[in-house]
DNA sequence: AACTATATGTTTACAGTGTCAACATTAAAG
DNA sequence: CTTTAATGTTGACACTGTAAACATATAGTT
């Protein structure tokens, strides 16, 4: 039975593009071939997404959740070290997984996030459990617990970005492999052991 | 005169690429502007660029020969952590600075690197003379100077792209700089002071 | 200098895109 | 039950990447 309204379209073009997206990368994705693929008229997603873009805002904003749920800690207890360390593995692991979609929370494709106020919540959220996480660890000062945030989320941002592109140097010239070792050699075995030097480095700071 | 023969496209259609990128960012050119900016039809561009994504390319290669003058230090002297601060200020600036291109040269706009080998060679080389620098900062064998790279450049690498979406929210959402303090306000005004810090930890590390 | 091959440019064409306007149908509100 | 708002479809427009056929200039060979 095909009724004329969907009933459920638009979290369909959400999912739709979510699973487009991880699959093929965004830059792939259209207006159109999202339609297509929910079974509706080519125009039909513009009564929910003014634009493109804010499709895009809202792929972006699943993915800071399924973020979140990967590495958000219970901050409700005591928090660790170790805690910290697993929660940085999770994420890279999650950059490195969802690469595709990562791309798309962390890249230009969505523009400015005050645009799109459900997303800049979810994106903050993740900001503000490390700061919690921090918090609870430790006794700094908000202005000192505020520092080491950007300084391990930039670390482990970067670490997404510069292992997936040295990663593919190491994969494709083999020439280079011969040449000094890289992270996918030193860091990629050891993740763990990195994340808590660094992890400690800058909570010692 | 107006010549049949333009006798310099493919510099002109790069440099034109280039300039249009850094203002606009790589999402908004397509082929046909470039070409109809360079006063040239709008298919003449694919006689010396196979596909869009090879003009991407080499805007993306510009990019890293200036990123490699704006960063590379002149590691035929001795090098202290000095110079390696320095370097690090350097690379965020560029990053900052020139926003719309640093997404071109670390985003997924170019694919591949391995089938563009001149970007391959300049994008190995920011890595190289980082490797140089650290190689000349002290005795540490080859896998720990890997190590140290992969570290540093990660940090500087996410630095940036955090630094530009924190900034984004401190600038829009007044509400955000009532709560905890930001990088925009933290690391902003103190970025010589916090890289000396995070290359302090590195080099000890 | 004349002829040929190659490099470089133009025109035309096609399928795909984002998005708007006009219209159709259904669901919700009064 | 009637009106209104929400949600869908059709058709259109300007733009995109890029391939094919054709035009012209340059370089190389005799």
């Amino acid at each position: 039975m095909k009724t004329y309204h969907h009933g459920n379209l638009k979290q369909e073009l959400i999912s739709c593009a979510c699973r487009l997206c991880e699959e093929h990368g965004y830059e792939t994705l259209s207006m159109r071939s999202i339609a297509k693929e929910s079974g509706v008229s080519q125009t039909a997603p513009y009564r929910h997404f003014d634009t493109k873009q804010s499709l895009y805002a809202s792929v972006a904003m699943e993915g800071f959740k399924k973020l979140s749920l990967a590495t958000n800690l219970d901050t409700s207890k005591k928090v660790t070290k170790k805690n910290l360390v697993e929660k940085g593995v999770n994420y890279i692991n999650f950059g490195l997984e969802h690469a595709n979609t990562y791309d798309l929370m962390f890249g230009t494709a969505v523009g400015d996030f005050s645009n799109y106020p459900d997303l800049l919540d979810c994106a903050n959220d993740t900001y503000e459990n490390m700061r919690l996480s921090f918090s609870k660890l430790s006794n700094d000062s908000e202005e000192v617990i505020a520092y080491k945030c950007i300084t391990l989320w930039s670390m482990l941002h970067g670490l997404v970005g510069i292992l997936r592109k040295v990663a593919v140097v190491d994969q494709l010239d083999p020439e280079q492999t011969k040449g000094p070792i890289t992270s996918a050699t030193i860091i990629g075995g050891n993740l763990d052991l990195h994340l808590d030097k660094v992890i400690t480095g800058i909570i010692q700071s």
